[in-house]
DNA sequence: CAGTGGTCTAGACCACCGG
DNA sequence: CGGTGGTCTAGACCACTGT
C-alpha cells in the first residue's frame, strides 16, 4: 500500500522520530498528501503509530527544517509544495558541485608549497602572528577537461602533516583526502562573493580575454569541532559558472 | 554582576526556554564564558533556572542553530568562537543589508508598470502561460546616496492590487511595503549569482565606465506559505558590494 | 565508573483558528 | 466551542566520553 515501512520498530537502533519523519517523507513522495494538504495533526499521529506526542514534533521539526513541511499555529501541518531545486546552501566540495551539475570534475596542479598565512586568513581565524606555516595550493579546475576556476588553497595543517601532488591528482578531490588522511571533514564554511576583472595571467590560464568577468569567491572552513581548516580563493569563468543559494528567514 | 536579568520571570509572555537562550547569550557577550568553553551541564541549569531539562534543551538548542554553541555528545555544550562575519545566509532586505554594513540606504525609482512574467520567472514559479501580468519595478539603489546597484523586481500580485511610486518612495523598503499592505511576507529565497560586465545604460546608471566587473543577483521568493512572490534581478558594482553566505553541511 | 548529551514517555495547560 | 500547534513538567533509560 504506501512505500517503505509503515510502522516504527521499537528496538530499531535508528531514532522513532527519524523512522517517523522517513514514512510521513515517503507518504509524501508517494502521492498520499499533495502540495498544502494537511497531514494529520500531532494526537492523531501519536496514537497511530505509537509513540509520545513530543517524538511526533520531533519527527515533524526534522521535516519543517528540511522545507517539506510547512505549520501555521491553530490550523495544522502542510505539505510544502516542491522546488524545481537543486543544491541549497549546502556545503560542497567542487568535485561533488560539477558531478551534481552533470560534469566530470578535474584539475591542473600548478603549485603545492608552505607560505605565511595571508592577512584574510590570519583575520579570519584569528591566527597568531608567529603561527606556523600554512601549506598553498594552486589548482586549475576543470569540467569535462575545460578549464572553469583558479583554485588557491590555504591549509592549516602541522608541518610534519602534508600533501604531495601525486596523492591529490590520485585523490581528485581535497576534502575527501582531507576526510580520509587527517579525519578532518568540513562542518562549516562563510563566503564572500565579488565580481572581478581577469589579469593576464588569469586569462591565460582560463583560456578567456583580459578583462572578462569572473566570480571571486572567498571561503574560510571549519571543522566540526570549530578548528580553522581552509581559507580558499577561488576565481571561476563568468561564462561557465554560476552560484545557488537557498535562503530563509531565520525561524 | 551579569548583563541582563538572571532568572526566569514565570509569568512573562516570552516563553521560558526563549528567556533563558537570551540569558545564556548574553552571558557570553559579557565574557563570562570564553570560546570553546564548556556552559554548565543541563542538569545544572535545570536546577539553577528552576525549568525543566526539556526546556533548557529546547533554549540551547536556539543556540546551536545560531551558530552561539555547539555541542559533544557525551562531552558537553561549548561556546562557538565568534565569527567576524555575521550576516550568516538570512534572508534580507537591501535596506536592511545596508543598514547592518553602516550606510542609510535609498532609491531613486525609474519605473513602475505591468509586464508579461520574464521566461525565468515563470520556470521558477511554475506559472501558467496565460497568468496575468506582474507588476514591474525598475530603481537604482543607493547606500549614502551613492548608487550601489539596479534591482528590476517582478512582482506577483493580482490586477487590483497595485504599488504607487509615491507610495514606495515614502516606505522606501519594499518588503515592508508588501508586509505592512498586503500581508506577504518573505520567508524563503532561491539566489543564483554570477559575474558579468556592464553595458552602456547599466555604467551610466551606475557611474562606472562600460566593461567594469559587476555581480548578478537573480532572486526568487516565496511567503510563509509557500507563495510566489517576486523575481528579482539585481545588479551591483563589483568595486562596491560584495556578498556573505554561511553553509553547514546539513545536519 | 560518573557525567555528559540523546531519546522518549504521559501527562498538563496555553494560544490561536475556524465554525 | 473543539481542534490545531506551542510550551512545559518530572520523570526514565540509552549512548557516548573521559578517567
Amino acid at each position: 500500500m504506501t512505500a517503505g515501512p509503515n510502522r516504527i520498530a521499537p528496538f530499531s537502533s535508528s531514532p522513532k522520530y527519524h523512522q517517523l519523519s522517513s514514512i510521513i517523507e515517503q507518504q509524501i513522495q508517494a502521492g498520499f498528501f499533495a502540495p498544502h494538504d494537511a497531514i494529520p495533526g500531532e494526537r492523531e499521529l501519536e496514537e497511530k503509530y505509537n509513540v509520545s506526542r513530543s517524538t511526533v514534533r520531533q519527527a515533524i521539526q526534522v521535516l519543517t527544517r528540511k522545507g517539506v513541511l510547512y505549520r501555521e499555529h491553530g490550523k495544522g501541518t502542510y505539505v510544502a509544495p516542491p522546488k524545481l531545486n537543486h543544491s541549497l546552501s549546502k556545503l560542497t566540495s567542487f568535485t561533488a558541485d560539477m558531478r551534481q551539475r552533470g560534469f566530470k570534475a578535474g584539475q591542473r596542479i600548478l603549485e603545492i608549497l608552505r607560505v605565511e598565512a595571508p592577512t584574510r586568513m590570519a583575520e579570519a581565524f584569528q591566527l597568531p602572528p608567529d603561527a606556523p606555516l600554512v601549506l598553498r595550493i594552486d589548482r586549475v579546475r576543470t569540467a569535462d577537461n575545460n578549464p572553469m576556476g583558479i583554485h588557491t588553497t590555504h591549509l592549516v595543517l602541522p608541518e610534519h602533516q602534508s600533501i604531495s601532488v601525486s596523492e591529490l591528482e590520485d585523490t581528485g578531490s581535497l576534502y575527501e583526502l582531507l576526510e580520509t588522511r587527517f579525519n578532518l571533514i568540513v562542518a562549516e564554511a562563510d563566503e564572500t562573493l565579488e565580481a572581478t576583472a581577469a589579469d593576464s595571467e588569469e586569462s591565460r590560464l582560463l583560456g578567456v580575454p583580459e578583462g572578462s568577468p569572473l566570480l571571486l569567491i572567498e571561503r574560510t572552513t571549519w571543522s566540526i569541532r570549530q578548528e580553522p581548516i581552509e581559507y580558499c580563493r577561488m576565481l571561476y569563468r563568468a561564462d561557465k559558472y554560476s552560484y545557488y543559494v537557498h535562503m530563509d528567514r531565520a525561524f
